[in-house]
DNA sequence: CTGAAAGCGCTAACAG
DNA sequence: CTGTTAGCGCTTTCAG
């Protein structure tokens, strides 16, 4: 190493000073850095992964979609992994994809990286296959720790907050509430079902059968045009924005009013839902705070093998009540049959703020 | 090597099957691979990078966000790394941090890659800093080729598509059209003021001053507040479609109806587009296609050292005719100052399509 | 077609 | 506080 020698130290006191060991004078210190600036050294990870066995990387699996939530949570994920001093390998699934999960965890395997974090996976039918073969802390986001000894789940919650979704209509009064549901292969959108079921269940209300969408604003608008037709639906839950404003614009065009004729709340809380028309009520998904927890979990896994795991914390449940909820029947009535929550003192149709007033549960 | 010697071979043998290599016969192939699958046997990494000198791996730096036209050009990275070969370290550098892409790019460096794309650059003034070192390919996403010697670029006619938008606004007969521009610290942004002020200038018409944003729905929403107040402004061309969304919100408060009063048009094409109110016309942006010949141009780069880089070539411009345009003043006339492209057939308010007309030009 | 030998640049374990 | 000695698991180079 043309560093050492420079420095006139030898190779691994080099290697102190670059891994911040103690036990280096600051003297010798000063000349190793000045000599490695010198020569513009830079340590070569290969190397360093193949002497310690460690790659102080993170793989991640996503979702090849844009779609607002799983995007959302994997730049937090990015955003949180800045700070743990580990680098990101990403390796990209999807749906239909023959290998599926199981090929992208096989393709980080290969890389080799020290801990594995799995974005909304969806339920492909054969995740046992890898429960055996991964040794490392694995992070599931969005669904059960199945897969894996050493698995972490964060970013559930999702049956929570749509039982609140659910309950919030049920409050302003409607008799029951329809759900417009994702594909029931995602584990997201299994627990908005069970959430909603929860709440209609606890209440005595009868259970509609669930319309099952693909997250996308057309399917939301496909499932409209059939909704629309059944005067009985007053209260739609939507698991998600998109398909919440495909699904408002196909009642619109068939000349059922939101709010007044039929109530909708979405799911995610896009950037879009106060621009929209009406402005969206929808549950807001935390998902910086769950990537960032959920990283700091898996970093303490990977670097505290024996310890037990972290316990996860509860996310918020945070409803943003804007416009496109109100009682059910034509007129709206202040005061009757709404939700503890408050509701944003300005009228139905003021300036969308960005927030809209939440309800934290 | 333990597979070497179950299979009775050397190791040598031994890699040269598992690169493919030529000269292995076809029985000590059998042995080798036999070997491996009993001992579970996976190539490591890191020893391979460190033998070789070349991690087979693509830096990324994205910035730190889930608009949805960043986040689509990453999700078209890594779907087009999938074929070829490369694995992807992703670091992610956000607004206003301090180290910048520069940081970013010093990060992925130190990890060792062999060739880094970046998504969406914007100008940090400090570019140069890099030039020097960094001598490996890099491709530079939706921005001049800064940076470095050996740089790419792909994604860039936003300029282009910019003018379409404008000419289409200009042809259906409005005087002049107005600008609501992203941050113009993004390069994206920059061209598409430039593509809207040639198409005005080359129209011989006023250029009027740019409203800028910052590509969010709320920032639409501010500069519609602005526009609505000028009675003169009948046509908008937006850097985004975000914005356009949260224009169209302002200008119907302040009862401006769009398109009678006002032509919208934004940028992106977000799969929401069809389904706002009204369904919006907007240029759809080929990121898949955009992302997929970066990767395939940086690859060749870094696998023919010595070559001439591969040609870029000219990304369609495809614009999405739907509602939110029509000619100035109050009536729909059809067949007056309209542009080559056909309209919808069905009427303003039908069922969104999908696509919705479109013009390529 | 196959093998032997020599590192790649670092860290780990143990001496000083 | 600092240095020595061995590898980590592969690829490369050169001989068979």
């Amino acid at each position: 190493m043309d560093v050492a020698r420079l420095a006139g130290v030898s190779q691994k006191t080099v290697s102190r000073v670059f891994n911040d060991e103690p036990y280096v004078s600051a003297d010798v210190r000063r000349r190793v850095l000045d000599a490695a600036e010198e020569l513009g050294y830079r340590r070569n990870n290969a190397a360093r992964a193949l002497a310690s066995g460690r790659t102080r990387s993170i793989g991640v699996v996503t979702l090849g979609t844009a779609l607002y939530g799983p995007a959302s949570l994997i730049m937090g994920v990015e955003r949180a992994a800045r700070d743990t001093g580990y680098a990101l390998r990403v390796v990209n699934t999807m749906e239909g994809d023959p290998a599926g999960v199981a090929g992208a965890v096989e393709s980080l395997l290969d890389q080799g990286v020290d801990g594995i974090v799995i974005s909304e996976p969806i339920d492909e039918g054969h995740e046992g296959d890898l429960s055996a073969r991964v040794d490392m802390p694995v992070l599931v986001l969005g669904a059960p720790p199945i897969l894996a000894p050493r698995a972490l789940a964060a970013g559930t919650g999702a049956d929570l907050m749509a039982r609140t979704a659910t309950e919030h209509l049920l409050e302003l009064g409607h008799a029951t509430v329809h759900h417009l549901a994702g594909p029931q292969r995602w584990y997201a959108a299994r627990d908005r079902v069970e959430g909603w079921r929860a709440a209609l269940t606890a209440h005595g209300r009868t259970v509609p059968p669930v319309v099952e969408g693909d997250w996308s604003a057309a399917s939301g608008y496909a499932a409209g045009r059939e909704l629309a037709r059944d005067g009985e639906v007053t209260a739609v839950f939507a698991g998600n924005d998109d398909m919440a404003i495909g699904l408002i614009r196909a009642l619109a065009e068939a000349g059922r009013r939101v709010p007044e004729d039929v109530s909708v709340v979405g799911f995610d809380d896009i950037p879009l839902a106060p621009y929209v028309t009406p402005p969206l009520t929808t549950m807001r998904q935390p998902f910086d705070a769950v990537a960032q927890e959920g990283l700091k979990r898996l970093v303490h896994a990977i670097e505290n093998p024996q310890a037990l795991p972290m316990p996860a914390s509860d996310p918020p449940v945070d409803l943003v009540i804007r416009s496109s909820t109100a009682p059910p029947s034509t007129r709206m009535t202040p005061g009757r049959g709404r939700s503890a929550a408050s509701r944003s003192s300005g009228g139905r149709h003021s300036p969308p703020r960005n927030g809209g007033s939440s309800h934290h549960g």
